[in-house]
DNA sequence: GTTTAGGCTTGG
């Protein structure tokens, strides 16, 4: 019979350099863990404790499993085997036997490891670990508390913001660029870029009613994200973190030459780079915030899809705008570049 | 037995 392992966790503020130890940290910073130059997947963590004393943790692993399953700023991260490396400050990196489990740091929800290894150790040690530093964050006021993402209905123009949603649609558009199509079950007020690509490179549905069209925000995902996404299959719940909502207007030719229409839309771009913890992460569909969403997207009806024989992309207006002008801005694929060919209003 | 990164945006 073995006997069970017991572990100690040194608090951040008395930590040695050199040494290899296993910690404890409330989540302040994080990056959703993304590609190295090297062979690993990299994650970046900032964590803090009673001890008051943040520490940079840097998490090297080939598998994306297991890297530590942050979806936001509160989480509870516990790490087993992670050395001191002394640099400008002082930082924390895993290193052989690495293993993390995190939770959410909510005072008063379940405590529920999130981790992919299959035999952890977890005791009531541990379940009063996590709730104590749950109690303590949610004393320190200066810490970044569980912000709630901002659902599509309160996005404001120019904001960097976190979005929780459920992808419904996904086209490449080109090498350094994928549109996802994705709700959360609330109107934005504002109106919402419309891109519409070819059905046969969509993945998912390719059309939508327009009372659903209204609902579906398309966001433009570049560079490093091209590769994540690539991943990602229709249904799937998703947390876009740092998307930016970019306000713009196109200038469409009216009927007759003189005139000319300006349609203010919103976009969402998640630009290149992992700057701010940009990134997208696939969440468990029994994570509350799914469960959440799911009340809201359950209440709308899906209706046959429309033919959309062309590639285009452009702007409509709210259609409660009862001067509302379809704009449909055609573009084509010449010389493998997205090339505008036909511009008109409906 | 240890390379990778070592937060901090802005464009498409």
């Amino acid at each position: 019979m073995s006997i069970a392992p017991k572990y100690t966790y040194v608090k951040l503020g008395n930590l040695k350099a050199g040494s290899v130890i296993n910690v404890y940290g409330v989540v302040v910073f994080f990056k959703q863990p993304f590609k190295s130059r090297g062979t690993d997947f990299c994650s970046t963590l900032k964590i803090i404790d009673q001890s008051n004393q943040k520490i940079g943790c840097t998490i090297f692993c080939e598998k994306l499993e297991d890297h530590p399953k942050v979806f936001q700023n509160g989480d509870i991260v516990r790490m087993h085997r992670v050395k001191v490396q002394p640099c400008k400050s002082i930082m924390l990196v895993n290193t052989f036997g690495f293993s993390v489990v995190t939770f959410d740091g909510v005072v008063g929800t379940a405590v529920e490891p999130r981790t992919s290894s299959r035999s952890f150790h977890f005791d009531q040690d541990d379940r009063r670990m996590v709730e104590e530093l749950r109690t303590w964050a949610a004393s320190q006021a200066v810490l970044p508390t569980v912000t709630a993402t901002v659902p599509l209905s309160a996005v404001q123009p120019k904001v960097y913001f976190d979005l929780t949603c459920q992808l419904l649609a996904k086209a490449p558009i080109d090498t350094t660029c994928t549109l996802l199509r994705v709700w959360d079950g609330t109107r934005c007020p504002h109106t919402l870029l419309k891109v519409i690509v070819e059905p046969h490179i969509t993945e998912g549905q390719a059309s939508f009613s327009k009372e659903r069209e209204n609902l579906i925000a398309n966001v433009l995902v570049y560079d490093n994200h091209v590769e994540v996404a690539r991943q990602l299959k229709p249904g799937v719940f998703l947390r876009i973190y740092n998307l930016r909502a970019i306000p713009g207007s196109t200038k469409v030719p009216g009927l007759t030459s003189s005139q000319s229409e300006e349609v203010d839309h919103l976009a969402f771009h998640l630009h290149g780079g992992t700057s701010y913890g940009r990134g997208i992460r696939v969440l468990p569909d029994n994570s509350p915030d799914v469960q959440e969403l799911k009340r809201y997207s359950g209440r709308l009806k899906t209706n046959a899809p429309a033919d959309l024989p062309f590639l285009g992309y452009g702007s409509v207006p709210d259609s409660a705008d009862p001067h509302a002008v379809i704009l449909v801005l055609v573009y084509s694929f010449v010389n493998n570049k997205l090339s505008l060919i036909l511009p008109k209003a409906i």
